[in-house]
RNA sequence: GAUCGCGUAGCUCAGCCGGUAGAGCAAGCGCCUUUUAAGCGCUAGGUCCUGGGUUCGAGUCCCAGCGCGAUCACCA
């Protein structure tokens, strides 16, 4: 027997435990436990809210008058919820019978006396597995210790689990089992759920925002036959039937341009990139993004979008979790906890330019060549008598100058060098600045603009010093997009681009961490099938 | 890709200087009509990630591998 027959053997002592359960209550119960659609049924939370504290006392005293005066009337006004939900506290006492169930909108407990259901459902019910789905009908009342409850006068299995669950006050700890088996990680770990249901609407309120402002959402190509718009390496795919090489997208932002050429006066894509590089907190290999483009605007105006995309999106997360302390009205101030820091999304942002940043740190301006090199060489930075000196720069900057900014105050840097922005519209009388700024949050880079560059020959004539500088690993999949610049032959309205890192806002949105915890099934490496 | 850490029962975790593998939860069988991680009694459950090595003896020490995590590199 090799090892994993081995694991799985004994773990199924305790699958076979539930599967003989499962025979037992269809044989001798005559019970189908994988049940079919259920009408009428409400979420947790509605029945949660169904609770009438007057109307339960008046059972409650009704039926103790009862006990003394068997004629007496119970007088039972309670409203009744019918629910569904999984198992995930049960507990027997004798002929009663409390059980906890979950659903996305939070958990409730059901309660059966013996009394109050027919002899199948009490046997089902005391007999019960932590994982079983169930649905469960009655009033909503409360226990002695005050917990709402529903006391179940029907209630039946819809579907029996049968694998072991985990422990129940810990949850699922293992970090890889949680993103593996990421539908057990949503039942026991109820922050899961709702980070995801958070990132939901989320997305949803962005789409809502960018309607508003006028923005069609469009859906260009994933598959390309060339990967642009961003220098990350990308992953490559084959198309059979046509025999072809293609690349999985780094970046919208070609074809979004293209439209741009057609006539849409504003768009965006919220959708998937793809970048075939390291993995870490902030990085998954694939990601979702926002790119919007706003014809006839520049990056200024991407910044006053962004700066009030982010703030809304905050305020209301900020808005709910203050309603959710008390009900007294909200905070003015729209801020989030991110790890340790308290992160103030009020506006306006903070503005300081890349040039200033820099000096900010270093003491010297960045255009000062000899000491950008001295400081450089000081660094140990690799190759750096190859680098051009605004190649030198941004390195520096990247490395120390961005540890300048407040993680807690959103900040835009503004004015990048053109060198690092080759699709970017330089400065007039200043070409080595550019039209272009960077988001920086809990110094994560959240966003990025430009005003586009929509002059055909400079386009080419930056895309083709670009590709001088590639190895041949590069070249592969960096060739020069000549569609794009015929589109831009055909005329590009001047523009103002945007690039939203969604998973990145939405860790800031829900304190999540690491980008894993924001991704529904985050990649893995694939798991062991031999042995 | 580099460095560090972790991997023990289905889950959450102990396991000291190398000396017969432990707990809680979950599971099985009892008892219990107001429990809240319910409680009490009994029972069962292990290729200590994998493969080598050192040793009389390895969960423990060493080497290699696999997986996960963290940091760094990569990501104009």
């Amino acid at each position: 027997m090799n090892p994993k027959e081995q694991h799985l053997q004994d773990e199924s002592v305790l699958i076979a435990a539930r599967r003989e359960k499962l025979k037992r209550w269809r044989e001798e119960l005559g019970v189908e436990p994988y049940g079919r659609r259920v009408e009428g049924l409400i979420s947790l939370g509605e029945a949660r809210a169904m609770f009438d504290q007057s109307a339960h006392e008046k059972y409650k005293a009704g039926h103790e008058a009862q006990k003394a005066n068997p004629s007496a009337k119970v007088i039972d006004h309670r409203k009744r919820a019918r629910v569904a939900g999984r198992c995930i506290q049960h507990r027997l006492m004798g002929k009663l019978v409390f059980m906890q169930i979950r659903d996305w909108s939070g958990d409730l407990q059901i309660s059966l006396s013996k009394a109050a259901v027919d002899e199948t459902a009490f046997k089902i019910a005391s007999k019960l597995d932590y994982g079983d789905i169930v649905v469960a009908e009655g009033p909503v009342g409360a226990t002695n210790t005050g917990e709402v409850c529903v006391w179940a006068e029907r209630f039946e299995v819809h579907s029996k689990s049968l694998t072991p669950p985990p422990e129940k006050f810990h949850g699922l700890q293992d970090e890889e089992l949680r993103y593996r088996q990421r539908y057990v990680d949503m039942y026991a770990n109820p922050q899961t759920i709702q980070t995801f249901a958070a990132r939901s609407q989320i997305v949803a309120s962005i789409r809502k925002f960018m309607e508003r402002r006028g923005y069609l959402e469009v859906e260009t190509p994933m598959m390309q036959p060339i990967a642009g718009g961003a220098a990350a390496r990308p992953f490559v795919t084959h198309h059979n039937a046509m025999d072809m090489e293609l690349f999985l997208r780094v970046a919208p932002e070609l074809y979004l341009k293209r439209l741009l050429v057609g006539g849409l006066p504003r768009v965006y894509e919220i959708n998937r990139n793809f970048r075939n590089e390291g993995i870490d907190r902030q990085h998954n290999p694939e990601f979702t993004m926002l790119e919007a483009y706003e014809a006839f605007g520049d990056c200024w105006t991407m910044l006053e979008l962004t700066e009030s995309l982010v703030h809304e999106m905050a305020r209301g997360r900020s808005d709910e979790a203050t309603k959710r302390r008390s009900d007294e009205g909200v905070h003015s101030r729209p801020t989030l906890p991110f790890g340790e820091l308290m992160v103030d999304y009020a506006k306006p942002f903070a503005r300081i330019s890349y040039g200033e940043l820099f000096k900010k740190h270093f003491g010297f301006e960045m255009s000062d060549e000899k000491k950008v090199l001295e400081v450089a060489k000081r660094a140990h930075m690799e190759n750096v008598e190859k680098l051009d000196h605004w190649l030198r720069v941004s390195a520096l900057f990247d490395e120390h100058a961005e540890r300048e900014i407040d993680p807690a105050k959103p900040t835009f840097v503004t004015d990048f060098p053109s060198a690092i922005s080759p699709l970017t519209r330089p400065h007039e009388g200043k070409p080595e600045l550019s039209y272009r700024w960077e988001l920086f949050i809990a110094g994560m880079e959240l966003a990025n603009s430009y005003t586009e560059l929509n002059d055909p020959d400079v386009q080419l004539a930056k895309f083709t010093e670009q590709l001088r500088g590639a190895d041949e690993e590069v070249k592969r999949f960096r060739t020069l997009d000549e569609d794009f610049i015929h589109a831009l032959r055909v005329g590009m309205p001047p523009a103002g681009g945007l690039g939203v890192g969604i998973d990145r806002l939405i860790m800031l949105m829900t304190n999540n961490l690491s980008i894993r915890d924001v991704i529904l099934f985050p990649l893995m490496r694939g798991e062991k099938s031999e042995t």
